[in-house]
DNA sequence: ATAAACCCTGACATCAATGTCAGAGTCAAC
DNA sequence: GTTGACTCTGACATTGATGTCAGGGTTTAT
């Protein structure tokens, strides 16, 4: 498989597949021509890739883990739990900062909404 | 007053300051030697930059109602209210996002340490 | 054999406020 | 008058996955 057949079964870009091979999560072997030659597991992995983006880990967490989520499940891969426990904390921390200035901006459309009613 | 003074007295690095200049934010005279020279209103008027900037405000954003705030009330500048319901609907939006990522990783949390009891 | 479609690498752009550095000029205090 | 502290401009770096382009080679179908 081509790198372009591989874009159309996964949904990632060209431009990303190479990212990922750069950033050591995909591997492929290479044709006379130079062309990367993916086969059918490839699918699988950058499914798993695409997964983890989404979770909003970086592709160097991704990459310490993945090989061993690709051969097992995750709760037996030392790697995954600490990084899950680490993001959820980041995430804690932003919704806790966006929800206070949530507070903040509702309190001032109110006041010039309110401001605004009196005249 | 000098650049350095006018950072000491609003926190806001000098680089800050000159960037804030840069972006329409904030204005300054000129001595002779081309050192900046601010009047007392700049404190103020930085003080309430970063204000705006705290609640997640571009540069752009502010700069297009710095100018009446700093006259007036808040509800009588019109441009402010829709700045602040542009930005609420974009935290709302970041907001969804990360409060699913964030059910995710507790669901996967979980379900690592229950496979784990179950040896 | 030619054209279209595909692939390669390398590089720059994105977003945006801020840090930091270099090289040079200015000011203040002693 | 010298030294240290301050200021100036301009530029590059940060963050990180992805878009996009240039210039060139490969493959495939006609």
């Amino acid at each position: 498989m081509k790198i372009g057949e591989l874009s159309k079964a996964t949904g990632a870009s060209v431009r990303s597949l190479r990212y990922y091979e750069q950033k050591g999560l995909l591997t492929a072997s290479r044709q006379a021509s130079g062309y990367r030659e993916y086969n059918q597991l490839a699918i699988e992995q950058v499914n798993t890739i695409q997964l983890y983006l989404s979770l909003g880990l970086s592709t160097e967490q991704i990459a310490g883990f993945l090989h061993c989520v690709m051969i097992s499940k995750e709760a037996f891969c030392a790697e995954v739990l600490p990084v899950y426990e680490k993001k959820l904390a980041e995430i804690d921390e932003q919704l806790a900062l966006l929800t206070a200035i949530r507070s903040n901006l509702i309190d001032r459309i109110a006041s010039i909404r309110e401001e605004r009613m009196e005249e």
